[in-house]
DNA sequence: CTATAATGTGACCAGTCGGTCATATGACTA
DNA sequence: TAGTCATATGACCGACTGGTCACATTATAG
């Protein structure tokens, strides 16, 4: 985490930093991200730097500090558009509300999940941490689903949590780089038909999940 | 491509040249690959490998036509069980058949995969290519599969052929970094279990892209 | 005003990078 | 044997890396 020195900075001046950091990151990734440029793009001396931070994985740890702040906030104030939700529609309000959260912040997103996705299985502990904190939401939410009898309770858990990571992690990318295309994004992702292909692709993993396993082990 | 120089090296020397740059892209991915650990690897001078070798970016090329040279190799003589199968058990086949192969070459497949999926972003038209070899033949498959009735019509080829890609490389990556804790990789990759759980993440997949449209817009 | 502590600074460090090039080696030809 | 040509070599280059540190500046307190 970042030293006091860096705490006690004027809002502006963090602020130039980490946006700084950010495009660093989402630019080169961790590994390949320089200090030397996050300096001069901030315009901050080098030693200024290791007085703020501990060095450049600090620095994206901090980062992510920030984003789980903001998407804590971004979800505060959105509230699902009904309350006797299934499990699966509720998934869909989240994937849909988080890619919303991502057209808000393009570049932090694009940061966060570069390093994560790409680099984070080489990193230590720290970054896996950030990680499992989703999977484990994730495999709350799952079971609670089969209770309800919504999911179909021979799947296994770990097995249905990958299986819902790949997803939104698949249609967000989708989504995110059709979307950087057109010419007013946030428009183009509440279109009809933009929000219908992504039902579209989340009923191919609802459907599966659903089934039950006599369905599975029959058909093979 | 290698200059010719490269191409007139003894064979053993070329294996042994190309199985170090395997290593280093394994390990690092492209962009953190460093020549000279490869030249100190390999057992040559380092102005030798730029007689070689145009740069990095050369030698992964190359690295990438030993692949696919290989991949025909292995399924030239792997036949599937049946003939009349329907596209679904077809694909299954292959994901299978190419896990196989992935675990006869693991290094080379991280290597190639981790640049790829990781990296193949950022670099231009080269490696885009690659991958649309791939993306080109799903896309006939379900064409296909959708003339003999067995793939929704109504889905968007697009779609299928990102979804069906997602889920091998997910479904791939999940037996391969799991299949690597064990003893005896290739008996567990073969075991019933493991069978039945790939069989299981692909009937999630087929299902969902089964289902006829009317279905599909029914449930929303 | 002075003394003290906190913060800011950029020249500097050893190390690595991708890439070059003059030179050495060895094989083939006349 | 002498001459030619492809190949092999590693010292060397400038640019960059993450990180340090002696010193300058500023704020705070007595």
């Amino acid at each position: 985490m970042p030293k006091q020195t860096f705490l006690n900075l004027p809002e502006e001046k963090r602020e130039t930093i980490i946006n700084a950091a950010v495009e660093e990151f989402a630019e080169y990734g961790l590994e390949n991200a320089s200090t030397n440029r996050i300096v001069k793009n901030s315009g901050i001396a080098k030693g200024s730097f290791y007085q703020y931070f501990e060095d450049k994985q600090d620095v994206f740890m901090y980062l992510l500090a920030v984003v789980e702040q903001k998407e804590i906030e971004f979800f505060k104030d959105k509230h699902p558009p009904s309350n006797n939700m299934d499990t699966f529609q509720y998934y869909r309000w989240m994937v849909k509300t988080g890619m919303e959260f991502g057209l808000a912040h393009p570049r932090m997103i694009q940061a966060a999940w570069r390093v994560l996705l790409g680099e984070g299985f080489y990193y230590g502990k720290n970054l896996e941490g950030y990680r499992q904190k989703t999977t484990q939401a994730l495999k709350t939410m799952i079971k609670l689903a089969m209770e309800r009898g919504e999911v179909d309770p021979s799947v296994d858990v770990e097995l249905a949590v990958m299986i819902m990571e790949t997803w939104s992690n698949a249609i967000t990318t989708y989504v995110l780089s059709e979307g950087m295309k057109q010419k007013d994004v946030l428009k183009w992702m509440r279109a009809r038909k933009t929000q219908e292909t992504i039902d579209k692709l989340l009923y191919v993993m609802e459907y599966g999940l659903r089934k039950t396993e006599s369905e599975f082990t029959a058909s093979v």
